[in-house]
DNA sequence: AACTAGATGATAATTATTATCATCTAGGTT
DNA sequence: AACCTAGATGATAATAATTATCATCTAGTT
């Protein structure tokens, strides 16, 4: 089978390595190992919602009642530059308008954010042929490749990494 | 070859003639032809840049002094329900983060927005044998897969469209 | 135990988007 | 051509997500 929904009960052992991991890894990261970051990654590996920052809050509160909504947006976003989560849609600044409504895709560089269209004829040649994935009704799709482009790469190269605003 | 990015030169006549038959989709969308609406149009299908709506309310002010913002906002998401636009992410209403960092890609709900990671390895093969795009090089990519959830579906099926909240 | 770069909490500020509502007009009818 | 009305627009307020600011705190090192 081509696509298929990932299977949710291998998350548990998964959820239990990254875990296990995670000290090391921010010590890696240059980050320091606070319970706010144990308690947000803990979240965040155990839910299967893809959840927002509020959701995340919400539910660290009752173990952290301290702890600031600032500092989950904050730790997020700190979490995915260290590739320890992954947020789902990148383009988090503003929607973004397409007058091609033929089907394709999309490049979207990661610093400056411009995006350009891209064909992948096998792409929609493979989903064309799927309209339904367990309990969903497939309508359509769209592939976004996050990239640097050229001028963005031979800036980074001279400037030390700028955050980019908004993530 | 397998990607390849749209060829820019193409949008002219492209443009043309979506605009010409903007008026009839629109009757055929039960929408009133405007000049609003087809200064919005207009913008769009004349950019290369997947505008935000900020962009496009500047550009068309220059015709039109006295647009207001919140038209060309509603035009934009009016456009895409009646299918002249698009969305390039479609996910607005806040970030939403993964602490799954294999590769995968999602199938979002559009009414709904639940999300369930999907695993696609042939894409992720033909992606991995690609690693620039023109000006771009290639850091990662995803797919989002727009469905209806069945639950959604079908009341759907009984409600009348009610619009979802930010598109 | 002391030190300090970096992290946090509280809160203000910013920004994109949506809601509200009085007014206007596109497109049909008389 | 004047008239009607559902729907569209403009002006502005409200909402909501995110980021900025800054005083305080603490993880990790000395």
């Amino acid at each position: 089978m081509e696509l298929q929904l990932v299977n949710e009960g291998r998350r548990g052992p998964y959820a239990a390595k990254r875990l296990s991991e995670f000290a090391e890894r921010c010590r890696r990261g240059g980050l320091a190992v606070t319970p706010q970051r144990l308690a947000i990654i803990k979240v965040l590996l155990d839910s299967d919602e893809h959840p927002r920052a509020d959701a995340i809050f919400t539910a660290v509160r009752i173990q952290h009642p301290h702890i600031s909504l600032a500092t989950v947006h904050r730790t997020l976003e700190t979490l995915c530059d260290i590739g320890e989560a992954r947020k789902v849609t990148m383009l988090h600044d503003g929607a973004r308008y397409d007058g091609n409504t033929t089907p394709h895709h999309h490049v979207v560089c990661v610093r400056c954010r411009r995006i350009r269209d891209i064909e992948i004829l096998r792409l929609d040649r493979l989903l064309a042929g799927q309209s339904a994935l367990g309990e969903f009704t497939v309508i359509g799709s769209s592939l976004e490749i996050h990239a640097l482009c050229d001028e963005c790469g031979s800036k980074r190269a001279k400037t030390n990494r700028t955050k980019q605003p908004r993530g």
